[in-house]
DNA sequence: GGGTTAACCTTTTTT
DNA sequence: AGGTTAACCC
């Protein structure tokens, strides 16, 4: 078969990732290098030039839009059917593995996903039961806990019991935790891959099939990779090896969320004998906005190593703005996108990128004021709102009555007369007779244990559910929405309320029905279709709004913009404190996630690259004086020109290069140093300067520490 | 059960 | 500041 259609369009090291033998590969893929070219053409070389069929294909990703671009791609490059090709997200293939296997998981059927708001209803439940008061244990942060717990493949039942009581609290309300979802069927996010993971641990016949069957894996995005995800990827190719991982190394910002970059320096150690590849011509940007964030993230430590480099020419210096606050910012970029436009350039070619959502606001008002259409990104999406979970929750019970966040959801939306009181009874004898909230509901109809007031209430909402349930049984996923809708009164009621936000409400609920009508489940069963309509609300949350796929500015975080390009780049809020933000400059090792966070906004700009910093800001209601952000500092001033409007303002503040302190030489990361109490250990990480500068150093008895350089007393062995 | 006031928080986000 | 959420009151 002829497969030149797959390298053609290829320079030498993508084709040279493409066609690597079979075995572990680690592509370092730089910005704007090819990366999901090269993911999707190694599937197209496997499958046509090595025949290697499509079932024996395992393709990961990280977002739900990633797998869809991959499979659509694939589509265009390869003319076979590819339903049996397994390419998704890790949450999404845990799922289908666990579906399948559920039983060997120790799952009921079904069991339902939590998405995070319900994880969140459901620990403040438990907290109740134990009677701690929720300002002594904020429920986020024992969700926070919890999760990090499960992404590190910790259950309960493997932490110490605690010394302290505090420790002993905590414990104890994970354990709750964990027994309540699994005595009801609930599995989070989290939950879902260590689920997998142990499922694959435990259970050799299964093991080995599926080591077997997925003679090869493909991961992209390896760098955001959690401790298990890894682990699991690792399991899952033990027996051929064949584990493809894409990364970069230097866009490595979700550390935060429990990435860790430093699974790509274990690959070479887990995967003896793998091939490392790298892809450093970039395609995208001019030479002055490459080198530009090269300089930036030169100031790095502890990098794979990797320098971008473009056949592009130098382009236009990249253009510095000094606003005299956020509102002549917000004037500036506006400006200058009105000019971008009249020279009769599509909107949608400029980006407004910034660090902390907050920012949008200045630049949608000067936007209306101008009237140039722009759309933002993120915030609350589709499935997350939440006259749809209100829905969801309905169809929910439908096809489980015993699902009790659903039936606490609903049960009383709309209003029907069933209050705190007539649920805590009925919670009361959910607990005491361990059964689901629905069982609670109906025995205490039965035994008429509550005032008839409450009583009928209740009986009329079981009744309900079941009519609902009887009435929609032969109909189509679209059908049976609209009819949830409209006969459990939810639509009523949110268009009795008032105001603007209520409009949207009925146009979202609207929107669910269009979607039941254009879901189209992977395996063509028609029975089950509601239950994969509601898997797949969890795991899908939707785009923020309904297409609107005109031509409008985009304005976005940094972090979303990750893996988008633009013509024109404004990159705004270049200031200390705000951009590094303030609380990633308290703990260490975040700087540098902030470095790399500069570095992938600069390097999403293909043409222009615009950054601008406000003197005066006003945040949280206060104006403060603001200091540029250290990064501006770090960009040669070789491929800046400033603009300035105002003669108030001051120019770039650039401190004299400072010469990494000599004596920190002797600590640069590999070497082997000598602390007083720790022991011996290897220098790991540098940050900071002077006084400030802090040291990681992974030691041979303790593990990794930072410590404060000049407190440390190291020696260098 | 709805409407009002007081308290609170404020980085990034996917699943 | 601004927005949301929880507690509180009729």
């Amino acid at each position: 078969m002829d497969i030149s259609h797959i390298f053609d369009s290829l320079n030498k090291e993508q084709r040279e990732a493409v066609a690597a033998e079979p075995g572990p590969v680690l592509v370092l893929a730089g910005a704007g290098s090819g990366k999901t070219r090269v993911l999707t053409h190694r599937i197209a070389w496997l499958i046509q030039g090595q025949q290697i069929p499509p079932p024996s294909i395992l393709a990961v990703t990280f977002t739900n839009k990633a797998a869809r671009e991959m499979r659509g791609r694939l589509a265009e490059l390869l003319d076979i059917p590819l339903r049996n090709l397994w390419i998704g997200t890790f949450h999404g293939l845990c799922l289908r593995l666990l579906r399948l296997h559920a039983p060997d998981a120790g799952l009921p059927e079904p069991f339902e996903i939590l998405d995070s708001d319900d994880q969140y209803r459901l620990i403040r439940r438990v907290l109740k039961e134990h009677n701690l008061n929720e300002d002594y244990w904020p429920p986020k942060q024992i969700q926070w806990m919890i999760n990090q717990h499960k992404e590190e493949g910790r259950r309960a039942r493997h932490l110490p019991a605690g010394h302290d009581i505090q420790q002993q609290t905590l414990l104890q309300i994970y354990l709750t935790y964990e027994e309540r979802c699994q005595r009801d069927g609930l599995t989070d996010f989290a939950e879902l891959l260590l689920r997998t993971l142990e499922l694959l641990q435990n259970n050799q016949s299964l093991r080995e099939h599926y080591q077997q069957r997925f003679r090869h894996v493909l991961v992209d995005e390896f760098q955001d990779t959690n401790t298990i995800q890894y682990r699991w990827l690792r399991i899952l190719t033990q027996q051929h090896k064949h584990c493809f991982a894409v990364g970069d190394d230097d866009q490595s910002i979700y550390g935060w969320r429990g990435a860790k970059v430093e699974n790509m320096l274990s690959f070479e150690k887990d995967f003896p004998e793998s091939s490392v590849i790298r892809l450093e011509q970039n395609y995208r940007s001019t030479g002055n906005i490459l080198n530009a964030a090269n300089s930036v993230i030169a100031n790095n430590t502890g990098r794979m190593g990797k320098n971008l480099w473009t056949d592009a020419t130098q382009g236009l210096p990249l253009r510095m703005y000094a606003a005299r606050n956020e509102i002549d910012e917000a004037r500036f970029v506006v400006d200058q996108i009105s000019h971008w436009i009249t020279q009769g350039n599509r909107r949608d070619e400029a980006a407004i990128l910034y660090r902390s959502n907050a920012q949008s606001r200045i630049f949608e008002e000067k936007l209306l004021a101008e009237q140039i259409p722009y759309r933002v990104y993120g915030g609350l999406r589709f499935f997350e709102r939440a006259e749809i979970k209100d829905a969801l929750a309905y169809l929910k019970l439908m096809v489980n009555r015993d699902s009790d966040p659903a039936f606490e959801r609903v049960v009383n939306v709309p209003a029907r007369g069933i209050g705190n009181r007539t649920l805590e009874v009925i919670r009361e004898q959910a607990r005491t007779g361990q059964v689901s909230m629905w069982k609670a509901a109906r025995e205490t109809v039965d035994r008429q244990t509550l005032p008839t007031r409450a009583l009928m209430a209740i009986s009329r909402f079981v009744d309900l559910i079941e009519q609902l349930s009887r009435e929609t049984d032969a109909l189509d996923l679209e059908a049976i929405i609209d009819h949830v809708l409209k006969r459990s009164g939810l639509l009523d009621h949110y268009r009795k309320e008032k105001g603007e936000r209520a409009e949207g409400r009925i146009e979202n609920l609207e929107e669910l029905v269009t979607a039941g009508r254009r879901f189209v489940p992977e395996e063509e069963n028609r029975e089950e279709a509601l239950s994969l309509f509601l898997n797949n609300a969890a795991l899908e949350a939707g785009e923020g709004q309904a297409e609107e796929w005109d031509d409008c500015v985009q304005l976005m975080s940094l972090h979303s913009s990750k893996g988008l390009e633009f013509p024109v780049v404004f990159l705004c809020g270049m200031e200390e404190g705000l951009f590094p933000h303030q609380r990633s400059l308290e703990e260490p090792g975040r700087l540098e996630e902030e470095r790399r966070l500069c570095y992938v906004g600069m390097t999403r700009a293909m043409q222009q690259l615009y950054i601008c910093y406000a003197e005066i800001r006003q945040l949280y209601g206060r104006s403060d004086y603001t200091r540029q952000s250290r990064f501006l500092t770090e960009i040669p001033a070789e491929f800046i020109e400033e603009i300035r409007s105002s003669t108030f303002s001051r120019p770039l503040f650039r401190p004299p290069q400072t010469p990494t302190d000599h004596v920190l030489v002797n600590f640069q990361p590999g070497r082997q140093v000598r602390h007083k109490k720790f022991g011996e250990g290897m220098v790991i990480n540098l940050e900071g300067q002077g006084n400030q500068a802090r040291i990681q150093v992974n030691f041979v008895d303790v593990g990794p520490k930072w410590l404060i350089y000049s407190y440390a007393n190291l020696e260098p062995v």
